[in-house]
DNA sequence: ATTTAGCACTCGTAATAAAAGAGTGCTAAA
DNA sequence: TTTAGCACTCTTTTATTACGAGTGCTAAAT
């Protein structure tokens, strides 16, 4: 019994030794080396003994007969799922990220997000990215309206995330100058504290049923506006940090730069990824083929997302080569999801 | 005399074959290949000749003994200012463009842009590039006001561009809402049709010096306001179709890839050189080596600026190697520049 | 005088071979 | 159970050769 529990601890020591020396060297890890670095009371025979059951365990990999030790995408999943410990920021680090982050002015919501990018990309040494939901976080806090000139009207939404948000309507028959300020009363009153989806649907209903006679009056502008908040993009999708991904040594190859270049650019993939898989879980790691899409599968999604009173605003987080130090990186991007919350609650209402 | 007429002829035929098929195809131009391809009525050695001379004036080069030729900067400089002839765009494509760019509807100024920049990639097919100088372009057309709360109101400054700009003002001691209505009444009054540098030199100078009450009363919010002012971007930098370059066979080299990433995130020269020489022509076009800057001297930059009311609103161009259809290009970059100016002008006031 | 055929020469590319080195897997001894 | 020792594998590097595309030059043809 005492035997098999050192030959765990044993292969523990190893596999976390070979993780981690892969990703700080970036190459296949041999026995003799790791016996060296770790100064193990064992022989490089033992190492390559117990390498070759974490092999048949599916954690390590060859990449060819003669060549050191790599971790598997299920080496390291094993890694960070039971053997990792989260590697704690610096109060220092802490506080320069506060100040980078609640401190900050930021005149648009755009801002903010690239200085939260800013921070994780130069914390990790990653690429940053970010998803911002922007249409499902649009809660109204405040309406307003400028009337510009006879055919133009320029409705301007304020969220209470601090988002703002504006509409031109165009019509040839646009109500008089005191006529909008009555509309715009009715709807703040009516729709404040409203998600945009829900005013959308409570505005279509009424026009159709209601018997409140703002809805007939107004019903030419009002379906107009319901076309222009149509048209607000559903997602931002941002990123920071391109060279930081392109210049790790696994990548260092032109038809896989290629790879990653398209990904970044067409959005789509990277950005479902980047969603899912937070069942439960404020944090969501995808390593290597565990990602659904083949562009990503030899690269680590780490996600995290930032909340406003509850609410998932977005989902910020790295890219990067499955090669990467999870422990830290993890932090980072769990840290700088909250601050950004907390900026964005202790910024406005 | 005759004999150096017709001398002087084959020279620039035999140079525009060189330069067109070097486009086309991207690999070194043989006078054998020459010959066949455009039918010439004499022989590969009397090419070869040509080609030799060519190479003496500095239009072509030879990347070794062997080798075919290939144009040099100056070559390209040449065909571009002497030889190439503008290839139109058809009436169908300019249709075609007039739809995305002056129908369009658009919510933000970025959206337009970016239409502008995937109208420019896929009809050029080159990376699109496009710097818009945001803050020396605001002009006001009105300016409102929202009241959020007693620490914070929301100014809106509508620019004649039809930009949006919208700035926080936090303050303990906000003056009451009448109040703010006649402080706005006063500055739409006082600052329609002005620049935003001059509101901000006029708001400072009378702050000090004016005599009239409202520049009193105010004088603690309107400080608040120059300073959020002053945070505007000055400019921004878009860009579309990244793959399109990197997916030149000129930069199909993973350090030639760094180079251009690395180009494109630092941003700073690639706008320097996208910015200048516009001395009397609407368009300008930068060849390998004539660029400033190490970073793009195998890139060709072509660009020109789009204008709202004779002011320079913006640059719009392309990004891409040494080796592209100048002819083309040129046309697409002028024409989408023209439209762009054309839809800001139309879309508003 | 101009053009061109012919040929030597250059250089890049691809294929092949050989040698060196790193690291494993296995066997047999400790 | 551990480990020393060694054969074996596979990559990497270097050298060699062969091939071919294309030029530059010379001498002949127009």
């Amino acid at each position: 019994m005492l035997n098999t529990e050192k030959t765990e601890e044993r292969k523990k020591k190893i596999l976390t030794s070979i993780v981690k020396t892969y990703i700080e060297t970036a190459s296949p890890v041999a026995s003799k080396m790791l016996v060296s670095k770790y100064r193990l009371d064992f022989s490089p025979a033992t190492v390559r003994n117990i390498m070759a059951e974490l092999e048949d365990m599916g954690y390590l990999q060859h990449l060819h007969t003669s060549s050191g030790r790599i971790p598997t995408d299920k080496g390291y999943r094993h890694y960070v799922d039971t053997i990792m410990e989260t590697q704690q920021l610096t109060p220092s680090e802490k506080k320069k990220i506060l100040m980078k982050l609640i401190n900050a002015q930021w005149e648009e919501m755009e801002n903010l997000l690239e200085s939260a990018l800013n921070v994780v990309s130069n914390y990790t040494n990653q690429m940053s990215v970010l998803v911002y939901y922007r249409a499902r976080n649009i809660y109204v806090e405040k309406i307003d309206l400028i009337y510009i000139n006879k055919l133009r009207i320029l409705f301007i939404i304020v969220a209470d995330s601090g988002d703002v948000v504006h509409l031109f309507i165009e019509d040839e028959n646009l109500p008089k100058i005191d006529e909008l300020s009555k509309l715009l009363n009715f709807v703040n009153s009516e729709l404040k504290g409203e998600a945009l989806n829900d005013i959308k649907n409570k505005i279509k209903k009424n026009l159709i049923s209601s018997h409140n006679p703002f809805y007939h009056v107004f019903s030419n502008l009002l379906i107009l506006l319901i076309e222009a908040l149509e048209n607000i993009e559903e997602k931002a999708f941002l990123y920071q940090g391109t060279n930081k991904i392109t210049k790790c040594p696994e990548f260092n190859n032109v038809s896989v730069l290629h790879n990653i270049i398209d990904m970044l650019e067409k959005e789509v993939e990277l950005v479902k990824m980047l969603e899912s898989d937070f069942k439960g879980s404020d944090i969501s790691i995808h390593i290597g083929r565990e990602n659904p899409y083949q562009c990503a599968h030899n690269c680590c999604i780490i996600s995290a997302q930032y909340k406003l009173k509850g609410r998932v605003l977005g989902t910020i987080g790295v890219l990067g080569p499955t090669r990467l130090p999870y422990g830290r990186t993890v932090s980072v991007v769990k840290y700088v999801s909250e601050i950004l919350g907390q900026a964005l609650e202790s910024a406005l209402f």
